[in-house]
RNA sequence: GUGGCUGUAGCUCAGUUGGUUAGAGCGCCUGGUUGUGGUCCAGGAGGUCGGGGGUUCGAAUCCCCUCAGCCACCCCA
């Protein structure tokens, strides 16, 4: 075996998998299009205080997860773990609050120092959309629409539902977390150390348990919506009800909550039981706070970001590659011929495959294992008359064609 | 980061209580066909049994360490 392993978490994409991930980022990038969202691009690492202010000091990615290293300059970089940071730096640095609103998307690598598991890498690749500028729930509705009609047309909604939740606004969020401390430290004996931990840095993620034990106090927990003040209630209710006018299905789940510090109101997640423990697909939320808190104006966004892998694990094959016409010269005349005819055909739009060496009966085997449609034979007979012996590989049938025909009785092989 | 399972040819796997040159199918290469693939027949190449150390006359097989993948926790995409 190959002594040379590729660094733990990070994996190669040869051209069948980079053919699937292809599919997944044109899908993607061609629906938000339609959508009025267009691509944009940020550097895959930023300086460290741009996800670490942004993420909160206290969330996993921050603490744990980050890769950080120091330049030769002597500054604090960290590769990107998610793409919604480096979205709002650009917006600030590249004055952007005046273009308002803002639709974007994204794809591209991210990185997290995590243990690797079936649909979790330290490398990964992500598509995401982000809208700012709209604190309407109308903005919530139109990204979650966007991301459904994604995983429609990648033919993988119909095995994940949408899970929806609010935390509400800041007010609510905060009151409801003061609750949560409040009833949590009752029962600190009765938690689990991992739970005790979070009381400290994330309360809410005690919601979200998976411990038997902690069920049972979250079970007797004070419930979020008694905490929602009017704004936030009626906030989440337009969000719901614009999610039923176009008719998509979702189902409350009061439990969920976001690791980041920045989400606000809506928080959503496409799940899926086919990914074992990964179930997240699509997730997002509002992050009205964020760009306000890099330093920025106020500015109200919500956006998601889908794991272009596991879309991957979830679609199964990718459409077919093109065919190709398969150029068979015989001899040294031939090659001259056949190397300008290939050359042709490629500037005109076809695709076709010249092999560098072999005799006719590995040169039709090459034909056979790339899948050509139609193998072009030019040996001395053909070339004594200006033309070509078409090959229908499929059919087995051939034909004598003429050179200057050649080129339009290809093209039923595209 | 914690716990568990796994690791034999390019791929999927077999390998009997430790015993001689480690096997199969698929794939690959060559020939049967001086210019005809996909089917068929014949032959061939390819493995330091993930890596390192140990026990033993002898290790793919037992022990220890390590690396990687997978599963669960954690976290999420």
């Amino acid at each position: 075996m190959a002594s040379l392993q590729p660094v733990r978490g990070t994996h190669d994409l040869l051209p069948d998998e980079a053919r699937r991930a292809r599919h997944v980022i044109e899908t993607g990038r061609g629906i938000a299009e339609r959508y009025g969202y267009e691509e944009a691009a940020t550097p895959i690492f930023e300086f460290s205080e741009v996800f670490a202010r942004t993420l909160g000091e206290t969330s996993d990615i921050v603490t744990k997860e980050m890769y950080t290293f120091t330049d030769k300059g002597g500054e604090q970089i960290t590769l990107r773990p998610e793409g919604t940071a480096g979205i709002a730096r650009a917006l600030i640095s590249g004055g952007l609050s005046q273009h308002l609103p803002l639709k974007f998307f994204y794809a591209g690598p991210m990185f997290r120092y995590e243990r690797p598991q079936k649909g979790r890498l330290r490398q990964f690749h992500q598509i995401g959309a982000e809208l700012l500028g709209v604190g309407e729930p109308s903005g919530d509705v139109e990204v979650i629409a966007l991301g459904a009609t994604i995983l429609e047309e990648l033919g993988v909604l119909q095995h994940t539902a949408l899970e929806l939740n609010t935390l509400g606004n800041t007010e609510s969020r905060a009151a409801y977390r003061a609750l949560l401390v409040e009833y949590f430290s009752d029962h600190l004996d009765s938690l689990s150390a991992e739970s005790n931990d979070r009381l400290e840095r994330n309360p809410l993620r005690i919601l979200d348990s998976k411990n038997e034990g902690d069920r049972e106090i979250v079970a007797g927990a004070p419930e979020f919506d008694d905490s929602l003040d009017a704004a936030s209630q009626e906030f989440f209710a337009a969000v719901c009800a614009g999610l039923d006018t176009l008719n998509i299905a979702w189902q409350r789940n009061s439990r969920l909550v976001r690791g980041l510090d920045y989400y606000c109101h809506t928080a959503f997640e496409f799940t899926t039981e086919a990914l074992g423990a990964q179930g997240a697909v699509l997730a997002g939320g509002r992050y009205d706070g964020l760009v306000e808190q890099m330093g920025g104006p106020s500015t109200p966004g919500v956006g998601w970001a889908s794991g272009i892998e596991r879309l991957s694990m979830l679609i199964g094959e990718a459409p077919a590659k093109q065919r190709p016409i398969s150029m068979i010269p015989m001899g040294d005349a031939a090659e001259a011929v056949g190397l300008r005819l290939t050359e042709d055909l490629r500037r005109a739009g076809y695709t076709v495959d010249m092999g560098y060496r072999g005799k006719m009966k590995q040169r039709m085997k090459r034909a056979n294992n790339i899948n050509a449609s139609v193998a072009v034979i030019l040996g001395d007979d053909e070339l004594a008359q200006c033309s070509a012996t078409l090959r229908d590989l499929d059919s087995g049938e051939q034909e004598l064609v003429a050179l200057d025909d050649l080129r339009d009785r290809l093209e039923q092989f595209r």
